[in-house]
DNA sequence: GGCTATATGGAGACTGTCTCCGCTTCGACT
DNA sequence: AGTCGAAGCGGAGACAGTCTCCATATAGCC
């Protein structure tokens, strides 16, 4: 009875609703891409388009709600990694690599994501969430001089979200995203003896 | 008289349309970005849509062509960078630089870049060209030792594909361009001491 | 000037996002 | 249990984009 106010303030039909269409979405988005119509998402959870709408007034409202689940999880890995992990060097090594793997969740996420990043939409709120975490974990690594002050959060977050772009969830670009992540690692990592081309 | 096969193969009426819708096309995605819709050009340029999807049958194709024109220019940099620069590793760099301004030509041009490498379309020859030459100059920069083997001609396509695509034509992320790209370039630049991090 | 291959333009098929609104159903109150 | 208002539902359809089809118009060779 006592849930959270958001419960009570939908009608158990309609929580119920609500929660299919994400199982639902969550399948379809997971299985081909995040180019999976709305109108598709709706015939499969067997609502109409009015109430997917209802729920969630545009596509990126879905993206996002399905995100911040997805951002638990993330958030959970964060946790984990800086517990366990004592050099913030390698802290930061493996809050990127978590990154990548969040951003790719469904193929086609990166878009979006960018999106968020320049005009005001659903995902923006995580967005800016994820780059201030990605800051405080670098300049941890950054006051241990394991990391260059070059570098902001910020630009660590594009760098993986580009990279995630760019290698998409098809096995075609294997390669080209490991190359690619070990360039942006070099990139922020504190040369160990003299420095190389600045700024 | 004696033009080429091309020429003489179509009206001259046609020739003139397939010249000004060009022209107009190359305005309109200047001026905004490659979202302008092909309704629109067609509208621009006076023609009816038939005529616009005659000349090119579909949209890549117009960007395509339009690319193709930018590729001129960019190859010209690239014989002009050969024949300036006597080192390897600073013509890289220069052509990198050139690479970045020809990839964001057009707000959006990334993205069709992106998937005319994985699957076939009317950009595909001309990506296919740019990664060749950026290979030619990449290996002529290894082979001085300026550049690191870890690295192919297309790794470094595609990071500068998505920095152009992280970084957009907008202005929001000039300075997150700037790191990015030295990121980059740190990134195949063979260390000038100790190894740092292998692959 | 006549004729035919070539070119044109715009209606409309198709697909996707999202809105609007008449009808249904829940569930609180009696 | 029965009533009833608010909350929820579904799907037709507005709108925008890509691209096709074909009746009509035109260039340019004779």
């Amino acid at each position: 009875m006592s849930q959270s106010s958001i419960a009570s303030a939908l009608r158990r039909d309609a929580q119920h609703n609500r929660a299919h269409i994400l199982e639902v979405a969550r399948q379809a988005f997971g299985n081909d891409s995040v180019d999976v119509s709305m109108d598709a998402i709706a015939k499969l959870a067997g609502v109409g388009a009015g109430t997917l709408y209802r729920h969630f007034p545009n596509k990126d409202a879905l993206l996002a709600a399905l995100l911040v689940l997805h951002y638990e999880s993330l958030d959970d890995r964060r946790v984990e990694i800086e517990a366990g992990e004592s050099d913030a060097g390698r802290a930061l090594e493996l809050w990127v690599e978590a990154l990548g793997d969040w951003m790719l969740a469904y193929e086609g996420l990166p878009e979006p994501l960018r999106a968020a990043c320049r005009v005001e939409s659903p995902l923006t709120p995580t967005c800016h969430a994820v780059i201030a975490t990605t800051e405080r974990i670098l300049k941890a690594a950054q006051d241990e001089g394991l990391a260059r002050r070059t570098m902001t959060g910020r630009d660590i977050f594009f760098g993986a979200l580009a990279i995630a772009w760019a290698s998409g969830a098809t096995a075609a670009g294997e390669d080209t995203r490991n190359v690619l992540r070990d360039v942006l690692k070099n990139g922020w990592m504190e040369p160990k003896t003299a420095p190389g081309g600045g700024v």
